[in-house]
DNA sequence: GTGGTCTAGACCACT
DNA sequence: GTGGTCTAGACCACG
């Protein structure tokens, strides 16, 4: 159940935990039941106002992903598993519609673009580094 | 000379006009001395406002892509294309990146990540339909 | 395009504005693009904290319901009109379940909880005074 | 001596219990020395802490309302209930003042909020299937 | 001018 | 202990 928050970058911190939720949730990484750190953990742990993770959590739970147990803390709702399989694919869609645009713009071609996705993919450990699928 | 612009997306319109400058100018799509639409036909064609559009403009002046002509315009500058796919390599990583990351986070394989990342470079029109290279 | 806030109530003030505009949506009476107050002015009217605003105004947008336009405040969203007729009275349903589950209760029959519910209703203005439908 | 408790709903259990108890009470639903399920029952019952239900038993027992009685758990107190119709209408009011100020602010008119609050008081049983009134 | 984000700190309510 | 709400004030980004 951890959080991997960088108040450097560009994106706002309760976005942040936001989409790290709905990916460790869709990806069936987090399930129904688990318990979310306290808003106040959260916050001390990664040096950030306890607002703003409530701010995040309160958004999650208007989502449906996360459920509030009163005076017990937050915990991954009951989410339906028709949500899982389709949609997952949905999620990481603009990320790659992104990818593709500004590989069209740079003048690069489909071999190349494939090349360096594949490189990225052995970077986050889904490929091995000799394979070239 | 087509910007594709979406007010709907979290990346503000005036970066959205700045970073697809730079990525046809660096893939060498357009030249020097290409004539960039005026500040007010763009504006009124995507239906924003002309001052967005001309903060645009200042700031790829400013970085020196775009040279200003009096009574004439905006046109690209004397620039040369970054000439060695690497530079463009370069350019284009962090989209791949990110787009690594979260299919990592969604428990997807590096099979179905590609899958898809082919789809979309075929919509770019940089695949044939049919090929599954 | 008027609230009706009051500080004294239990529920949130937040919510008091989330709720106030669902239901002017879904009723019509607001309609696709019309302009609601920025959040400062919102905030000054009523003498609250301009964050309370934008919190209802993000919820809202979370939702569908608003849109926002950068720089130009927020605006009524493109509501499907599909939304419209069957939801209004799915929107009343919880407070009349409440009350009939109070009415049985409390003892009281069929006939003396719609008396008393017509002459709420006339004090809204939607029955006349001698209509006893 | 059934308690509809749901935790989803907005107002805290303990005051869902506390309201039910009086509504009860006051329309003689409930009589004077009628037992109400220990604390650890209805906990267990509904799935909730019993630190809550205790809560909501000392409130109405504050109150007057119920009567502890030494190894024999909670009882209704020496009470009369509110006798005249006018006394339990009072109670019933601000439920029904809220769904007529919502059915207003929908848009809906008189007959169209009668109808669905009549189908309410049938699932409440307080009215025939086929009754029209 | 618009809204967004974050902080710090206080107070409340629920379990 | 848990989260919720509100305030006050600062700073940023966008148009």
């Amino acid at each position: 159940m951890d959080f991997d928050i960088d108040p450097g970058l560009p994106v706002p911190i309760y976005r942040q935990i936001v989409e790290q939720v709905r990916r460790q949730v869709a990806g069936g990484v987090w399930r129904t039941g688990d318990e979310l750190p306290s808003v106040r953990a959260l916050a001390q742990q990664h040096a950030i106002n306890p607002m703003t993770v409530s701010k995040a959590y309160g958004l999650l739970e208007a989502e449906g992903l996360l459920q509030r147990r009163r005076g017990m803390g937050m915990a991954v709702a009951d989410v339906r598993p028709a949500r899982r399989p389709a949609q997952r694919l949905a999620l990481l869609d603009p990320a790659l519609q992104a990818a593709a645009q500004q590989a069209a713009q740079l003048g690069l071609g489909a071999t190349a673009a494939l090349q360096a996705f594949k490189q990225c993919l052995r970077q986050q450990g889904l490929m091995e580094e000799d394979d070239d699928a």
